[in-house]
DNA sequence: GTCTATATAATGATAGAC
DNA sequence: GTCTATCATTATATAGAC
């Protein structure tokens, strides 16, 4: 029944009751999903249930705020983490501290599903997107033929599989969580990088008989091919 | 408030009170979730809510003896599927009817997480070692520096994908759920044979500094090359 | 603004009649 | 075996005092 101590620096004390409310939700949220009691967030907070709803009127009015304010905090994160482009996806959130929060947040919004999943969903979709662009414009990813389709298709799975070690992992806390991510990482990059780099197929057999199927001949010239790009 | 009609051709009148509630549960489940209340599933077994209590005891007991049905019928469906291997994971799961409410309880128990997620996962991950294993011996697939690994990334991944774009539907019922994967599917196929056929990365560097950093340096003879098992 | 006390609704489980 | 009636719990939301 710990306070929350900390939200940018500044110490729970300096904060307004409606903004400790909301940064006590979003950890009780992640921490234990959306139906976490209204008990247990006035605890967090340090106030009486009955003040949640005099501030936030209903249940989903809080939850909305909570989304829209961590949704805040993640592009923040995104913004401020250009500096040390260590991967694709979202590794930068899969530190601990309050970027674990953040991290579990979005995994518990898009297992709540519903319109607020699609938001998120979108978002991630976005952030993907343009790191993709960026990416295949270096010359380190090879271009797709349909880069939109490539783009939501690899953030369904990377967050999909995420997602689903998360739900499998005993322990649901944010810290715990990824404390597990990093240590199964290092059993899933060379897999991944197996998968990125040499694919999974064999033959280019399948590929070609799709292309052929859809009316779009493989052109030796217009097709991505392997190696004529190495950085 | 429809009645459960059939369940494996014989109607549900000839069914035991247990056996029908076992099996109204199972699609209640599946189509709102393991928190279907048991007026819902009883109204849907053609009994009262009392009797299911005298019947299974504890919700958990239901659920579980659900669980178990369900997955004995996956392990049907998936001995009967081996006549018509048209892909590598769930597609002979992924048509309406009743294998429609089959999937989607895998995905609602993955969903609901817990020990129960725990052990649809693994068996899922059995599913895929064995199709990956029979694919790799066919030459079909590549090898991997770490099978088993692969196979778990790869169901995480495509089990993942399937409920991050299950919970980002806005109606989440099995037909409609089914439906919607065949639509996207076809967008999807493109960049999925792109990514197993070509994969992602344009070169190999990331790929032989990983094997190099971990001390399995790509020698020329062991590593899977490209082209040099076309079918 | 904040708290205490309470209303209301839904659910899983129980008790006992038939 | 099956049903009806009820209990106990929990959670959101309300009302009004301070």
């Amino acid at each position: 029944m710990r306070i929350a101590e900390v939200s940018h620096g500044r110490p729970a004390s300096d904060l307004t009751a409606r903004a400790r409310i909301r940064d006590a939700a979003i950890e009780c949220f992640s921490e234990g999903g959306f139906d976490a009691p209204y008990r247990t967030i006035a605890a967090r907070a340090g106030v009486s249930p009955g003040l949640i709803t005099h501030h936030f009127g209903t249940k989903a009015a809080l939850r909305s705020e909570c989304d829209a304010e961590a949704l805040r905090r993640y592009h923040a994160l995104k913004t401020e983490a250009i500096a040390n482009p260590s991967g694709y996806l979202m590794e930068n959130l899969a530190v601990p501290g309050p970027a674990a929060t953040l991290l579990v947040y979005i995994l518990r919004a898009i297992h709540a599903g519903g319109r607020p999943a699609q938001d998120f969903l979108e978002n991630l979709v976005d952030h993907v997107r343009a790191v993709m662009a960026e990416s295949v414009a270096s010359g380190l990813v090879r271009p797709s033929r349909d880069e939109e389709m490539r783009v939501r298709y690899l953030t369904s799975q990377t967050i999909g599989a995420m997602l689903v070690q998360f739900l499998t992992t005993p322990d649901q806390t944010p810290d715990a969580f990824v404390g597990s991510l990093h240590s199964s990482q290092r059993g899933t990059v060379l897999p991944t990088l197996e998968l990125f780099t040499e694919g999974l197929l064999a033959s280019r057999e399948m590929l070609d008989d799709y292309l052929e199927f859809v009316g779009d001949p493989p052109s030796r010239a217009g097709r991505p091919g392997q190696g004529d790009r190495t950085a």
